[in-house]
RNA sequence: GCCCUCGUAGCUCAGCGGAUAGAGCACCGGCCUCCGGAGCCGGUGGCGCAGGUUCGAGUCCUGCCGAGGGCGCCA
């Protein structure tokens, strides 16, 4: 099918084109009107002509027989389009009919790899880790419908000096014990009782720093103790994604070690390009366009003075990897805004050094912080960081306490999923339909709430609209049922539903789930609106009724898919 | 000091250069002859300040004020 705009636009330009060879019409969705043309007032100021006469003109040239009810000029020159309800009842009819509803495979696809989540091993993650990971899989999940080939990269923190004291606090504990300590995902603790052995202990630190050299160094035993904290590590978040319910797995673990003998080369690659400057003992390079406190140019520290490899080394050795190795067309970094001119700087360099081509994007998807009630970033009242399975017990505990009271009917396990749904997608759908750039105050009251913008609003709205079919015993129409909008609230709803496509693609190319958030809450208040005005089953007559079941299932199925590309879900009871 | 992000209703947030700036929460008032009232309908209330660009600015540009973040060997 043929999404309405795309109709729209293309009669339009062909009107517009009478006038001026390429003048936008520049179509938006009105307050006034379904649609309204927008391009008639600077195409008139180009032209030097009255715009109002210049709409009328283009409203006698364009041709929307068939598609509009009325086409009007108004304001100082505005075209409204009304479109028929026979015309978006087809529409809707082509959409309900469409496994896909109307969402259409990119023209071009591309390689898109997806850096989000990024945890650090034997530290526990963290409400930071929450955001990259939601977001990240939510884009994921977008481009994947798209039909872009994803690469998912989880860019673990499993390298660096702090490994040493790691390592020998393990050896402290005894490796069984420190693997059943790691393994209930007590890593915070773990972590908080090596740094202080390290802090209080000074034979225990210089067999830290003794340590860091050995692993550096590929000490096979030092190799195998490491591979203890980083497999147990990732056996813990795995268990937090499937919590979560997000698509990564191990499978997508590409941790800094991975790197490691690539380093050497990106360094003898800068040198021989003549980019690494010597700098107080470190090698660095001085992307243009970047400044220090002084005003001096600021550098990409590649090399420290002690022969250690900077994260600038391992992020360029990423760049070239996911380029060459992955074919990337673009690569995604959901990672927190704070580090926007680091990344930045990496870009820089390895343009700079050719390692992304012209035709490659690189982009920082970033994101503000997660507050807590006092608008300072979210701890507990302890002040240490909050746990973040820790917040989704929370949320689904408190969720089952809901469905409890609401379902005492149901069984245990049913009662479990159903809050599990709840209380996850209730703090993913607050994460996402803020707005990404923007830090966002914590507040599990709200993102709980059935009423307002939330998940639980959202997959009541869904469940409400299965429960139709479920309660009158009823299927869904068969694809090609005939539809009719009479009522206001049947064509506000279905007019809501015709836009889900623009909505997707707006999330998609901006890389920003709330605008689908948005959409979605949209849908959900115009159907509620509609059940509460239209009868359902118990229509006037038989076509009526028939058409409201079919509208209320293209309806169900839309909430779920936007649900779905969120990564939330949609149970049909709750 | 320089750079980045953000200032919209009492609170939390939408708003793709277009008309009278929209929601939710809270508050006030309606709707149970109703298929799920976790709902629907209505009301009160707002673009940090000052310039500029434009036919048109919450949106773009400049300055100021305010909040947060970044600014050479932690990632």
């Amino acid at each position: 099918m043929t999404d309405i705009r795309t109709i729209l636009e293309e009669r339009l330009q062909a009107a517009f084109d009478t006038v001026e060879a390429g003048a936008d019409p520049v179509l938006r969705p009105s307050d006034h009107a379904d649609f309204q043309v927008n391009g008639t007032l600077p195409l008139a100021k180009r032209l030097g002509r009255n715009p109002r006469e210049l709409a009328e003109g283009l409203l006698a040239a364009v041709d929307l027989g068939g598609i509009c009810e009325t086409v009007e000029v108004s304001g100082p020159g505005f075209l409204n389009l009304t479109l028929s309800a026979g015309f978006l009842a087809d529409q809707l009819q082509a959409m309900a009919a469409d496994e896909a509803l109307g969402l259409a495979p990119t023209a071009d696809p591309v390689t898109v790899v997806v850096d989000y989540s990024a945890p650090n091993v034997a530290k526990e993650m963290h409400v930071g880790h929450l955001r990259s990971t939601i977001i990240g899989d939510a884009l994921v999940r977008l481009l994947q419908a798209a039909g872009h080939e994803v690469v998912r990269e989880n860019h673990v923190g499993d390298w660096g000096t702090p490994f040493g004291m790691l390592i020998e606090h393990l050896l402290d504990l005894g490796e069984e014990e420190a693997t059943s300590e790691l393994s209930v995902g007590d890593l915070d603790g773990f972590y908080r009782q090596a740094r202080a052995s390290f802090d209080a202990d000074e034979a225990f630190a210089a067999r830290a720093r003794a340590r860091v050299v050995l692993l550096q160094s590929g000490d096979p035993e030092t190799l195998r103790l490491w591979g203890i904290l980083v497999g147990q590590s990732i056996a813990y978040f795995d268990e937090v994604y499937a919590k979560l319910g997000v698509l990564l797995t191990d499978a997508d673990v590409v941790g800094e070690s991975f790197y490691n003998p690539m380093l050497e080369g990106v360094v003898a690659d800068l040198e021989a390009l003549g980019l690494l400057v010597e700098n107080d003992g470190a090698r660095c390079v001085f992307p243009p366009g970047f400044a220090n406190r002084q005003g001096d140019p600021l550098p990409l520290i590649i090399r420290k003075s002690d022969g250690g490899y900077g994260y600038a080394a391992t992020d360029l050795a990423a760049i070239r990897d996911r380029v060459d190795r992955l074919g990337a067309g673009r690569i995604l970094y959901v990672v927190g805004a704070p580090q926007a001119q680091h990344l930045q700087m990496c870009f820089a360099v390895a343009r700079l050094a050719g390692w992304l081509p012209e035709g490659v994007e690189a982009v920082h998807v970033a994101f503000g912080s997660v507050l807590g009630p006092d608008r300072k970033v979210f701890r507990t009242r302890a002040g240490s960081t909050v746990k973040l399975v820790d917040l989704l017990d929370e949320a689904v505990a408190r969720a089952a306490g809901e469905v409890a009271e609401r379902n005492p009917d149901l069984d245990e396990g049913t009662r479990r999923d159903m809050a599990r749904a709840l209380g996850v997608g209730a703090v993913k759908y607050a994460d996402l339909s803020n707005d990404r750039a923007k830090d966002y105050v914590f507040d599990m009251d709200r993102m709980l709430a059935a009423q307002g913008d939330t998940g639980p609003y959202l997959q009541y709205a869904h469940a409400r609209v299965r429960n139709i079919f479920a309660r009158g015993e009823v299927d869904p129409p068969p694809a090609g049922s005939p539809l009719v909008l009479a009522e206001p609230a049947e064509r506000a709803l279905g007019l809501r539903l015709l836009r889900f496509g623009d909505a997707v693609a707006g999330a998609r190319q901006a890389a920003d789930p709330h605008r689908l958030c948005l959409f979605l809450y949209e849908t959900a208040s115009a159907f509620s609106s509609f059940y509460d005005h239209c009868p359902v089953l118990k229509a006037p007559d038989g076509p009526t009724r028939l058409s409201r079941l079919a509208l209320a299932d293209l309806t169900a199925r839309v909430l779920a898919r936007g649900l779905g590309l969120l990564g939330i879900e949609a149970p049909d009871r709750m």
